[in-house]
DNA sequence: TGTACATCAGTGAACGCGCGTTCACTGATGTAC
DNA sequence: TGTACATCAGTGAACGCGCGTTCACTGATGTAC
């Protein structure tokens, strides 16, 4: 009886094996959905092990630090991105001219890059407000979509596509990531902790619209 | 002996007065400290009273919470910047051509804005990271400069003073704001917190040039 | 001008909270013979 | 094919920490008479 109570009050043992079988898995998925619900801060060791059904210190089976932890769920969040960006790329269809299918990629980025501020406010807190390894040349392979590429990466390669197409001066190319990757970051964050919080859906697409145009028509 | 050694660990009675003075702008000056240091996540009730060399509850003869001193924090680094800001529009000489001297204007308040985040990176967060009313209509004193305007409403001044001297469409004026403050924040806030961290500065005033640039192209 | 008293700023002690992390353990698994 | 045993995933209990906040108090101040 008193047992019963205890484990009830402390871990569920809705497990029926002693073993987990993944608890990496599991405790990674929890605490994305954390990070998810309440950004890098609710990404809590303990109620991760809690939504796993196991109790607090198996974690360190698997992860060292809560810190360990929360580096897991970053490099999902840009992996997520990542993936949103290639989704919106696919959906262009081909054009015949290559600078403007170039300018297509490029907005597509900004599209869904603020799409997915927008859509997932506290994955993309975690992604970009956890201090890590910078994402700028980091290969790893947690970090990026399926094509390899990491956001900061799929950003590059769109203006490579646009140097090439001649839509971009060559002169212009370089260090263009920052450029771009400023205007549409900034009214991310503008959005989801500052003063543009309480915009309707409606406007912030406009606005989001009218910034992509700006980098556009800034950078060439 | 054993009381000394006591007030030693817990609170420094350098005080000869009973009465404190000015508690709550003491309270407000360590707040103000703590965010510099570290961010809106550093300001704690706790060790603001501490700093203040009172007992942690006196706080609350002068604030209904620790929110409300966060709050009175913000506030604060919101004027500061204004005031950083109206420093570097005053710096610019007067030039006989209106349109030129709007320009320069945009141009200060951009890089001002990028200057004060990186001079000031814990006042900078706590002023944009932390919900509070938005800065964009808030007339509250607490949060201007010397003109009376705070951050937002500057930015706004100078693009009124841009569309005037018809340097800035005046189809275009309308959410202007939102664009060139998005490029600059993003900038920001990628090198505060992001992956442009590793940077060094002159690359960074580099970078920082060019985004204010591209906002003066994008725009007009 | 002197005294009584209301006001209220700061004290002292304590609370409950949830966190990350450490320790010595127990129980299931899979491999070596 | 069966058994001994090493491995190691998960348990149970506890730690120290610092936080925000509440309570009943004490002591100095300034105002009313």
């Amino acid at each position: 009886m008193k047992a019963l109570t205890t484990s009830a009050a402390n871990a569920p043992p809705t497990r029926s094996t002693y073993r987990h079988g993944d608890l990496r898995h599991a405790l990674l998925d929890a605490g994305i959905a954390l990070a998810r619900a309440g950004g890098p801060g609710a990404v809590v060791l303990r109620e991760a092990t809690r939504r796993a059904g196991v109790v607090p210190n198996a974690a360190y089976r698997h992860f060292a630090s809560r810190d360990e932890l929360l580096q897991a769920v970053r490099s999902a969040a840009l992996a997520a991105l990542a993936q949103a960006i290639e989704a919106e790329m696919a959906k262009k269809r081909r054009s015949a001219d290559a600078a403007q299918a170039a300018r297509a990629a490029l907005r597509a980025v900004g599209t869904a890059y603020l799409r997915f501020a927008l859509a997932e406010p506290g994955l993309f807190r975690t992604a970009f407000s956890v201090p890590g390894v910078p994402v700028e040349a980091d290969t790893d392979a947690a970090k990026a979509g399926h094509s390899g590429l990491n956001p900061f990466q799929l950003l590059g390669a769109a203006l490579d596509q646009m140097a090439a197409a001649g839509a971009l001066p060559r002169a212009r190319r370089r260090g263009a990531e920052y450029l771009a990757w400023s205007a549409v970051h900034g009214l991310a964050m503008l959005v989801l902790d500052g003063p543009l919080r309480r915009m309707s859906e409606p406007q912030l697409r406009a606005i989001g619209q009218r910034v992509v145009q700006m980098v556009e028509r800034g950078l060439s």
